[in-house]
DNA sequence: AAATGAATCAACCGCAGAGAG
DNA sequence: CCTCTCTGCGGTTGATTCATT
């Protein structure tokens, strides 16, 4: 019966293995460095990942700008904002967008318009991010091929429904009952299946969960 | 198997608002 | 007030992955 130690360490292998190999892949694209500022940007690796969770996990988080530089992260503050809010936060759910969840982006969409941040305030552990190219990739196409479809040109997808007229427009366009019915079967059942896509994945939520991220043993595990 | 186009999503950019000095 | 800095938001880009031919 293997211990628990040998567990988590087994955990740490598999992530080690699959940060590795995302960041390895990602690596190939160089994040640039300016030369001036040495400030990094492009995708992150896996130790700024460790570096910016490390010191959140003992310091907490805000004060973006001076956070980067006592981490030592060659990033700006925002840049790691944007890492913690969309990525490494614990309470960040990865995987698909539940059929739930979608009706609620579709009602709250319908009423406030593309307030992403909002939106994202009712969907917990789904980052405004998320919503936003989730929406954009797979709503927009879908209501824009529905109007392709129907010929009905003339009612143009607003982004922002300011007015009466566009927000009610919008409403008759993907009203969550309409919307119900006419678009869910478009979208494929393995789209809407919750977290299937994260077999063999080990989703931050999960190596929270495990404690990995404990502030201690970042310190003593961090690959040099 | 290779080429190509579409889809996805992480990360950047610019802008605006808030607050401090 | 004015200016500067920081923060947060929404739009956009571009690299990667996936699907199709």
């Amino acid at each position: 019966m293997p211990s628990l130690s040998h567990y988590l360490s087994h955990s740490l292998s598999l992530f080690l293995f699959h940060s590795l190999s995302v960041s390895l892949k990602k690596m190939d694209k160089k994040p640039c460095i300016s030369e001036e500022a040495e400030v990094r940007k492009g995708p992150w690796t896996m130790e700024e990942d460790m570096i910016l969770i490390n010191y959140i996990a003992n310091h907490g988080e805000g004060a973006w700008n001076s956070l980067a530089k006592a981490a030592g992260l060659k990033r700006t503050g925002k840049s790691c904002r944007l890492r913690w809010l969309n990525y490494l936060r614990p309470d960040v759910r990865r995987g698909n967008i539940t059929p739930e969840e979608q009706l609620l982006i579709m009602e709250l969409h319908a009423k406030w318009g593309n307030r992403w941040s909002k939106i994202a305030k009712h969907l917990p552990g789904r980052t405004d991010n998320e919503i936003k190219n989730f929406w954009r990739t797979r709503i927009q196409k879908h209501i824009k091929q529905e109007e392709a479809f129907s010929g009905q040109s003339s009612c143009e997808i607003n982004e922002h429904p300011s007015t009466s007229l566009q927000a009610s427009a919008m409403m008759e366009t993907y009203s969550p009952s309409s919307y119900q019915e006419s678009t869910m079967e478009a979208f494929p059942a393995e789209t809407l299946a919750p977290d299937q896509s994260t077999d063999n994945y080990w989703s931050m939520e999960d190596l929270w969960s495990m404690q990995l991220f404990n502030g201690d043993y970042l310190i003593n595990s961090r690959v040099n």
